[in-house]
Formats: C-alpha cells, structure tokens, sequence
DNA sequence: TCATTAAATCAACATATATTGATATTATAA
DNA sequence: TTATAATATCAATATATGTTGATTTAATGA
C-alpha cells in the first residue's frame, strides 16, 4: 500500500507530469536544462525531482556539480503504464534548452 | 491533464484504495452495507464515494433509498490497471456485512 | 401528509502539500 | 584555501484535502 500510494502521490501533480513527459521524451536531461526548458525556478524543481525519485520514477546521476536525470529501467508496470498514459495526453512540451553542454549555465 | 490527474487524485487515498478493493472483491454493494463492514461513518464514505464516482472508477444505482455502488465497467487501460495493482497489494479485506438485505439497516 | 430511513451535503477544523526566497551543501577550478 | 556554480534543503506561507458532526434531501410507507 505505501509504496503503491507514494507513486500516486507523485503522479498527482501537473508540475511531475510534465517533468516525466520532458524526460520521456528527451531522456537525461541535468537540472539547470530542465530549469530554462520549462521555466521553473531551481527550488521547486529541485523538490519535485526528489518527490519523483522517490517514487522510483526517475533516477540521477551525479556528474560533478551537475545532476543528470532520467527516466528509470526499467520501470514497473503500473509506473510505465502511468508514463504512457502520460504520453497519450498530448501536453504542450516546451523545447529543449541544452545550455548546460555551453558551459554557460549560471542559472 | 485534467481527466488523468482527477483519476490519480483519487487513487491517492488509503481510504479510497481499500474502498476500490472492497468493491472489486465483493461486487455491487449499498452504502449502508459498506459503512458497516469497512466501519466508516456515513459522511466520510459518502464523500470518497463521490470522488472516486467522479473520477469514473465507479457508478451507482438508485434503488429506492438505497445506493448501489460498484466498479464501472468497462474501465479504460489505466484504470483497469490502477484496479488490478490494488489487488497485488494483499490488503486486508473486511468481510462483507450484507445488512441491506435482512432490512434492518438503521445505521 | 407525516414519520422514518438511506444517502448527500455542509461547516468547522486539522493535516498535507505546493510555492517562494533564503540558506546550506557539494564539487570544481583558480 | 577560497571563490564560484549547481543543486539540495529549509522556513514561511498559501492552498488543497480529509475527518467529523450537523443538516438537508429523497424515497418509502403508515
């Protein structure tokens, strides 16, 4: 029950969802990209990825100071069958905004 | 965005989950019958009823003053598979309490 | 019509969760 | 080391949601 209950609880927030339909769609992606592509300030971000990977939909890897996330694999049914309804509601994703790979991030 | 996050919105409840399960297991059931076997309080089974009917897991019919609530059928992938991860979950299930039928409800 | 019963809704309160700005942590490089 | 940049966490506040007891609604039968 609990560990079921904490990937619905991480699901039931636009915010996530949009995160894990960004990740889906272009893979590991670091923090400061993700904070420039969809427009969110660092802290909140910050809050819903660990929300996120606690509910082991998505994982990091630390790259020196940078933190690369991506969707976990593999997943779960019930939490792959949740990114694909996800996928299948046509959200409006904004682009991807790479400026971690210019070294001009200082967000 | 707005139909998937009311389904999860209502998963995202024990009480919710456990009534999913209860209807799953034992079939159509009036309220009055439910608050006796899960051994809720009128108003509190009422509201979770009425969220989890909205959010299309279930539906009720009339019967007199009776109410009969059951999982709806048929459900969309999702929620069929949301029903189905509920029953791996081994939650303890209440036994059912058929009061309605011996007409001595006055709960 | 009136009383009774099942169920729905409301009001008050308590708890959980999201947002923001500030601060802390960690790694890198000068 | 010290400064800087990326990320994580904290504190304060606002909003959402759950619980309860009281009230309302709706259907039935005397």
């Amino acid at each position: 029950m609990e560990v079921f209950l904490k990937s619905v609880a991480a699901l039931n927030d636009e915010t996530r969802v949009l995160i894990l339909r960004f990740l889906d769609e272009y893979g590991e992606c670091c923090v400061c990209d993700m904070q420039n592509s969809l427009n969110m300030i660092q802290s909140r971000l910050s809050r819903h990825l660990k929300i996120l990977k606690e509910a082991g939909f998505i994982r990091v890897e630390r790259k020196g100071t940078w933190a690369y996330y991506s969707i976990r694999s593999p997943l779960d049914k019930f939490r792959s069958e949740s990114i694909k309804e996800i996928t299948y509601l046509e959200i409006e994703l904004p682009e991807l905004k790479k400026i971690s790979e210019t070294r001009e991030c200082k967000i």
